[in-house]
DNA sequence: TTGTAAGCGTTATCAC
DNA sequence: GTGATAACGCTTACAA
């Protein structure tokens, strides 16, 4: 009796496996009574219906993959932990996978979950500069696919966003109302879709307050912790911005580094604003100003519309688009300190 | 044609189904034009074997289940990022579970998993207070399972912790060592074996140092935000202690948000050490002195030590005890700041 | 209400 | 080296 399975189960309780697989799903004609036995019998014993068993017979694996650049990010964990909460609540599991960035991970992820593994696929993008072809290769059989933050526009299926360019042109204009006239733009990889729409909203906002815009200000960062002090440092010293708009939290930490070790004060010397969720931004020194967005809410918004497709209400190539709101929230790294004037 | 499967492939190519999946085996005898033939085929078709099937077949998954009580949390999301590496390099895929620190969820979710959905359970617990047993009903028949940082003492199965009595040990010392002499301890839940570790250090550091133990200056949290908030401001005003020990990384911050919020000085007035694997805890105002665990070791060791289980190269119940070592990193916010002396 | 039996897509065993 | 076939554990017509 090691593995107990739904035979040995209808061995022990004189009953044929139909029965007891009835006993399980909630549609089916059958006896309360019987039910009854059936369940308790199951418990006792720590019987458990197989999974790929019944995904087999029923195409389907309540299952859901969830695909981010990054898990060391406030933004995505959180993001991740709203999907997690739909989806339990729809008794569906999810599988996670981290790209590291990298473009061909997401591909080999994307094509290996069409054997079957997930129903749907939640994911944030890395290959904004690639090919998204891939994935129309599958054609109708594709899997419905919600993008959320980082997507790629050319691909016709679900999205849940936040306006990247009005916050970026409002966090551009509230940087120029404290007084910056040299303002610098951190961009880990310019040529992506996300860093794109958020340099518009800054260059917009350059252009409608009449300053210059000076290529040299927008500063092309890596996924290198090393590398970026290295750039960062450089790009202080050598071009003397007044303000700082970046557009990963990850930049504003390696500014706020950068600022320490040049003696560079924030925000008397430097002002900084970022993109982030970090929900300890008041607790930094000086406490960041940021554009937070609604991370756990976008992740739940993702999942609720990737159910509906799966629930059948909507079809997988509609092109929803959900757009929530940011909010900038000042604190002292964009705020003149009056007490040391 | 719209799902493409094993048969079709055959029917496509002209062989049986044994020959093409053959082809997808590296054991099998196959003449390597065929298989070039199949590959080549099966790619154009966009051909992947059905997992479900295949592990229907094969009665294993590829899959690990990973639960914690938490996902915001940098020491997890280091975790789990680290758990994922090794699981990927293995061709292995996870699955995501939180409990929101709820038992009643870790024992489902437990429960769930041994229906075939994964091979194996990483997890760090929830319900120290609650009965354990329940891992016990599987007889043998229970998943390979490995522990990281709360573990159960009393089920047997390969475990990766650090040592938190010492570090706890030392931390409280080195309060000491700084001139504070009320220490009140911040617990989530002194009654849970991590709490309980933990808090052992710091009594036992007291009494070496001859400094009497104030049952009020152990402090019971919650999971609540909000609570907290009360609990710690009233702890500062009617206590006043001069030092503060908190074992998990958001008490830290509750307390600096209630210093804040009361106006006491840290590290002037109080002094704050944490357990925390924040990696940006050098630009907290103060820098927050940390004790930081190897959180992506401990996820890559957890993570080896449940395939060398599956990869039979070990008994699952082999009580495998791996202990690393935290770092106590002292920053700001236990030094007094001389500039202002 | 319950039982019988076919089939979900694979893979392993055994022929050829 | 390749093909036929049974089996993995479950669900669902259909029959009783």
């Amino acid at each position: 009796m090691d593995h107990i399975n739904i035979k040995k189960l209808a061995e022990a309780l004189n009953l044929s496996t139909s029965t007891i697989s009835r006993a399980f799903r909630d549609n089916s004609d059958i006896n309360g009574a019987t039910k009854e036995r059936i369940l308790a019998k199951a418990k006792e014993l720590n019987y458990q219906p197989n999974h790929y068993a019944s995904n087999l017979r029923e195409q389907k694996s309540k299952t859901i993959a969830v695909i981010v650049p990054e898990l060391a990010n406030n933004y995505f964990s959180q993001a991740i932990h709203g999907i997690e909460r739909v989806a339990r609540a729809n008794g569906y599991h999810i599988l996670i996978y981290v790209t590291d960035d990298d473009y061909h991970k997401e591909v080999t992820f994307i094509k290996h979950l069409h054997n079957g593994r997930a129903d749907g696929i939640i994911m944030s993008v890395s290959g904004e500069a690639n090919d998204h072809n891939y994935l129309n290769e599958f054609g109708t059989k594709r899997l419905p696919l919600v993008f959320f933050d980082r997507i790629y526009e050319d691909i016709a299926t679900p999205r849940v966003v936040t306006n990247d360019y009005k916050s970026s042109f409002l966090a551009t204009e509230h940087l120029i109302a404290q007084g910056c006239q040299r303002i610098a733009y951190l961009v880990v990889n310019k040529s992506l879709s996300i860093g794109k729409t958020r340099m518009q909203g800054y260059l917009d906002a350059l252009a409608k307050h009449q300053i210059d815009f000076e290529e040299q200000l927008i500063v092309d960062c890596t996924n290198s912790y090393d590398e970026n002090s290295i750039i960062i440092k450089n790009a202080l010293t050598d071009l003397k911005p007044d303000g700082v708009f970046t557009s990963v939290e990850r930049l504003a930490f390696a500014t706020y580094y950068a600022c320490y070790d040049l003696e560079i004060s924030i925000p008397d010397d430097l002002k900084v604003i970022s993109f982030s969720s970090l929900e300890i931004a008041p607790l930094l020194n000086p406490s960041l100003t940021t554009i937070t967005q609604p991370a756990a809410e976008i992740g739940d918004e993702a999942a609720k519309l990737l159910f509906k497709i799966l629930d059948c209400e909507q079809d997988k190539n509609f092109l929803n688009e959900v757009v929530l709101e940011s909010e900038i929230i000042i604190r002292n790294s964009t705020v003149n300190q009056l007490k040391k004037a």
